[in-house]
RNA sequence: AGGGGUGUAGCCAAGCGGUAAGGCACUAGACUUUGACUCUAGCAUGCGUAGGUUCAAAUCCUGCCACCCCUGCCA
């Protein structure tokens, strides 16, 4: 574990308003390293807001000295399942996260009881046998104070006895709850004689039908904290309201380290859900084919989408940590963390989504090889071969009949470079009768060759092609948002889910696509950067996002 | 007798009494066998608003406005 000494606590530089209360922390009490915690309930598929909450966790440890723990959040075994706990530490790995502990709220269940007792000693908590809709009634409103339940004034005696019978199942569930003794007239609704233990019996994943009562948030997160030796405590700023039972919790329950809690907005992506209830409705609907599903804002889903996890934390990282909770991002800024990563890893090559025929006329050459780099702005990236042809495809868009003047590509007795082959010039167009163009007669310069041009020709455009005879069939998933375009979710798929937010194309590749692996990320060039995900009966690439489009008509 | 938060450019966001960082987006231009990348330049006399304090205010004070969160035996 990294520790700090004190000067270098000083000379951290801070750059958000959570860096600059440890910086404080640390200097204040003579810390040289903290403590913290990712603690997600594993009730669902983690999605790209839980990537921002990890990445504060685990940078704030990185950059104070210390570690991170990951803490299943466990207390409601009505939700959480194995299969979500397996997701989360899948999807955390994946992003390159890294804990010092996994452990769970669950471990502390009996601590949790025993600090329980310890309140109920005190005097500061009672069982309550008001019913559920009469305890919600007492609570109060946001104007009027609360009215306190008879059970308060039950004998300490009697509440111990009490709550043992609950735990030791003698209660129905619904029928009694184990209460704080606080204030029913304070402002903050929270602090209204909060539940601390309900009774429920249902099967918990991890401690089976070991309990059959279950400690709330508000009790089980401050003791789980403190138990584990977190030093800040940060999580969503919807908790703020409850930092004052917290910080309740620690106190009375009588732990010596006491932990802090800081709150930091969470996530908003323009056109983007990320409430678990709506994605399960994707998934149940089967709108989508799964949690994974490309188009989806999970981390499964991202990475199906070849997002580099490096470009991941590059986002979350650079959105910041503010407590502005209706800040939304654009996600245009995940796209260009995105293009920058991959910008710099992923293999060029060429790829005609929409081909149109080309044939050269005056080429009669066989099997002529040109070499191609795999990344230009790599010279490490090497180098493959590319078959040239005398059938050839090149992208309808890169042909028009009647161009603007702007427009560098092939037009009716024009030239335009065939990148890493020979340039070519446009000498017939055949159309249809409905005047769709069905095949391009061009002859190309033999002097042009790519690498050794004698031709003296300059051309303004370069476009991608692919070797008609020689080339693989593949299918390009592409993605669009899955709400539609100038509507906003406000709940209802029925109204708003894109159902064309999948597109399939079927696509032509050249040769050397299909010697990659699966889990390449290419860039299909002049087009965008793909993900090779599937090498079975059909090759399926997903589109990751599209390059920056220059030009426009 | 309501309480707790937040307002800086189109979008994020630094700034903590000394004269508005950075990123995204956008606009020019250079380079280019990817109209990508890279490079260069531009992009808030203005910090929700109205006053006040000060030689000096986004920063301190007061009033007002807008938005978000809170009345689970969910987390």
């Amino acid at each position: 574990m990294k520790t700090l000494s004190r000067e270098e606590v000083e000379n951290i530089e801070t750059t958000n308003f959570i860096e600059s209360f440890i910086k404080q922390d640390m200097l204040e009490q003579g810390l040289d390293h903290i403590v913290t915690r990712f603690p997600p309930e594993p009730n669902g598929y983690p999605h790209i807001g839980h990537i921002k909450a990890c990445n504060i966790d685990y940078s704030m440890a990185q950059k104070f000295g210390g570690y991170m723990n990951l803490r299943m959040d466990d207390t409601n075994p009505l939700k959480e399942s194995i299969e979500y706990e397996n997701a989360i530490i899948d999807s955390l790995k994946w992003a390159g996260f890294k804990w010092e502990n996994v452990y769970h709220a669950s471990d502390y269940y009996q601590k949790m009881y025993d600090c329980a007792e310890l309140l109920i000693k005190k005097g500061l908590a009672y069982v309550d046998d008001l019913d559920a809709d009469t305890l919600s009634k007492y609570r109060g409103t946001l104007t009027r104070p609360g009215i306190e339940s008879p059970s308060r004034n039950r004998s300490i005696e009697e509440n111990l006895q009490m709550f043992r019978d609950m735990k030791a199942g003698k209660y129905k569930d619904g029928e009694v709850v184990l209460r704080a003794k606080i204030d029913m007239a304070s402002p903050n609704i929270n602090m209204r004689d909060p539940t601390l233990y309900r009774v429920l019996r249902a099967t918990h994943y991890r401690t089976g039908d070991e309990w059959c009562i279950y400690p709330m948030y508000d009790f089980a997160h401050p003791i789980s904290d403190a138990i584990e030796g977190i030093t800040h405590s940060l999580c969503d700023i919807e908790f703020e309201n409850h930092r004052p039972l917290y910080n309740w919790v620690v106190n009375e329950c009588e732990f010596e380290k006491k932990p802090r809690q800081i709150e930091f907005a969470r996530l908003n992506i323009e056109g983007t859900v990320t409430s678990k209830r709506y994605l399960r409705q994707l998934v149940e609907s089967q709108r989508v084919f799964g949690w994974d599903d490309p188009r989806m804002p999970t981390v499964d889903g991202l990475r199906a989408r070849g997002i580099p996890s490096v470009a991941l934390r590059d986002f979350v990282t650079n959105v910041g940590v503010t407590k502005v909770d209706d800040a939304v991002v654009s996600p245009e800024m995940l796209d260009s963390c995105t293009r920058n990563i991959l910008n710099n890893t992923a293999t060029r090559v060429m790829v005609v989504l929409d081909p149109i025929k080309i044939t050269i006329t005056n080429y009669d050459g066989d099997g002529e090889m040109m070499t191609v780099e795999n990344n230009s702005n790599d010279a490490d990236a090497g180098t493959h071969e590319v078959k040239f042809g005398k059938h050839i495809f090149i992208e309808r868009e890169d042909f028009m009949m009647d161009p603007p003047s702007k427009y560098h590509r092939l037009r009716p007795d024009g030239y335009v470079r065939l990148r890493g082959a020979y340039i070519i010039k446009c000498d017939e167009v055949k159309t249809d009768n409905q005047g769709n163009v069905t095949e391009i007669l061009c002859s190309y310069i033999p002097e042009s060759r790519s690498g050794n041009d004698q031709s003296g020709i300059k051309v303004k455009g370069t476009i991608h092609w692919v070797n008609a005879d020689d080339c693989d069939d593949i299918y390009v998933h592409q993605y669009s948002n899955l709400i539609r375009e100038g509507v906003r979710f406000e709940g209802d798929w029925d109204t708003t889910f894109n159902s064309d937010s999948l597109k399939v194309i079927h696509a032509k590749a050249e040769k050397y696509v299909l010697s990659c692996p699966k889990g390449t990320h290419f860039q299909f060039v002049r087009k965008g950067y793909y993900y090779l995900t599937t090498l079975d009966e059909k090759v399926v690439f997903n589109s990751t996002v599209s390059l920056k489009e220059g030009f426009k008509l």
